[in-house]
DNA sequence: TCCGCATCCAAGCGTCGCTTATGCTCGAAC
DNA sequence: GTTCGAGCATAAGCGACGCTTGGATGCGGA
């Protein structure tokens, strides 16, 4: 087996035409590099040097090694230099999957930041809700998983063997049609919407609205069900019922005929970024999960 | 610093998707491959693998490394392989220089023999008289050199620092014209032949015969020297005087109008290959040597 | 003939890398 | 639910490798 640090010293050899001087040029003594030559000797099984007095010469197999030494040695430092600019956050890529609102909020301003400070990272967004999202990052397609979970209701333990950064509490706000009774309430309780008819977000908020009811009381009269926010905003725009929906899902929507009253019991919803443990080690996936942090705080 | 012996257990890793197979297929154990992975992440910074669960993926980095490996090691056996080649006598050039009157004789039978044992070896032929065929020799712009040397008259220790192999010892023969008083004697001394017209060969045999000729106590007188043996034979032939010259210099001559006699005192020249110590222990070198001691043996 | 330069050689020592042995986790089968 | 097998990580021990230091040798130039 043929090393490649005996081909860089065999190479400085040939370049400089003496042990001593390839010595000093690459940092060491000169019995080291007589040592490596005759080691490189050994395992190509013939003399590759020829010591004739003053000067050193090559022989026909050294000659060859050299010759290959370069392409070798070429692909060494290519390789070194294109893994240094992943480490080094000048190259790199980073599959990001998140759910519709935090992908109109959170990750715009977090790439941004990203962009501005590594430009050579690039990032990748497709849209999937929990627990799609989290099957993904299980199974490679992805590196980050931005999710959601409510503070009651979710397994114990359920992203135990993942690394789990969180980003921010998006707490639930009520949202009634102009008009209704109670839209210039600074705060509602659950219950006083118990006659209204409900419009619901995507399965997991449904559940939870559900829930949360139930606590209250009285089970809601869901009219409609759709995880598109700005559907659920229009629809109670329209008069067509209420809703409750996270803060961060209507940030980016202008709720025309419709007025939000906070909502008691306070209900929040955790977002989080979800990532494997190998993967948090990788500096692209660890600036990412930074810039992301940092949008949330901001928010 | 990557050492392509990392790339080979990444590359290991990579295809088998496990720890426990690269060792099995590498024929080491489970640790060493742990070991080498994990220095080898060391030394590019950043996680190469990723361990979910029962599979193991690559990073980014990863399949950039793995990426590179295969031409770092394409490059690597390759190199390999042509030394080996030349180690192995299935390829390789000797560059041989010779007196005439060896290459004539010794030369393609042992070259003939070389070609039949070691098809892949090349030699080229050069001829040259020593001294300038040694010093081509030092000098780099040959790997061995025929040469002679008388028993006496050689300094002492000319050839030290360099390989001589004894191939043969050549004898002096005379020679003589047909109708010359001594054409029919089985053996002449070379006192009796102190009143004819010499010819004399190349500078060194020339010398020679003046030496031989002093401690015989006379002073040949030179009417013709030149390097070139048949023609030497043939102006003996014609009858313009009488020559010594070495065996292995007529043997491929045909002595029109001459005849060949014993000279007393014997005298012989050694003829040798020589060679640089290191060169001498080049496969194709050595095999060169080998053949030509065979040859020389045979003759 | 002396001196400088370069290589080789031997000894000492630190480090590296492999192996063996052990613990732990995960997934599958019963 | 429990057991079993496979695979990875870690620690200890040990052998070998490779570097450095110091000295000897040899060649070439002044």
């Amino acid at each position: 087996m043929i090393e490649a640090r005996h081909l860089r010293v065999l190479r400085a050899v040939a370049a400089t035409g003496s042990f001593s001087a390839a010595a000093r040029e690459l940092g060491c003594t000169q019995p080291a590099v007589s040592q490596q030559m005759k080691a490189l000797e050994g395992s190509a099984g013939t003399p590759l040097l020829i010591r004739t007095g003053r000067e050193m010469r090559l022989t026909q197999a050294g000659e060859v090694l050299v010759r290959h030494a370069a392409g070798i040695l070429a692909g060494l430092t290519a390789a070194e230099e294109e893994v240094a600019a992943i480490a080094g956050l000048r190259a790199g890529r980073v599959r990001l999957v998140s759910f519709p609102s935090g992908s109109s909020t959170l990750v715009p301003t977090a790439l941004a930041a990203l962009r501005a400070a590594h430009p050579g990272t690039r990032v990748s967004l497709v849209e999937a809700e929990p627990p799609r999202s989290v099957e993904m990052l299980r199974e490679g397609d992805c590196d980050i998983a931005l999710a959601f979970r409510y503070g009651s209701g979710h397994a114990a333990g359920e992203w135990d063997d993942l690394v789990v950064r969180p980003l921010l509490a998006d707490r639930l706000v009520g949202l009634v049609p102009e008009g209704h009774p109670l839209a210039d309430a600074g705060s509602v309780g659950i219950a006083e919407l118990a006659g209204d008819a409900w419009i619901a977000g995507c399965p997991r908020c449904r559940r939870q609205l559900v829930d949360v009811c139930e606590e209250a009381g009285f089970a809601p009269r869901i009219d409609f069900a759709t995880d598109d926010y700005p559907a659920v905003v229009g629809l109670v725009g329209a008069g067509l019922g209420v809703a409750v929906l996270p803060e961060l899902a209507i940030e980016s929507v202008r709720p025309k005929g419709a007025r939000t009253v906070a909502v008691e019991p306070a209900v929040e919803r955790e977002i989080v970024a979800l990532t494997l443990p190998d993967l948090a080690q990788v500096p692209a996936v660890a600036a990412t999960l930074d810039e992301l942090t940092r949008a949330a705080a901001r928010a």
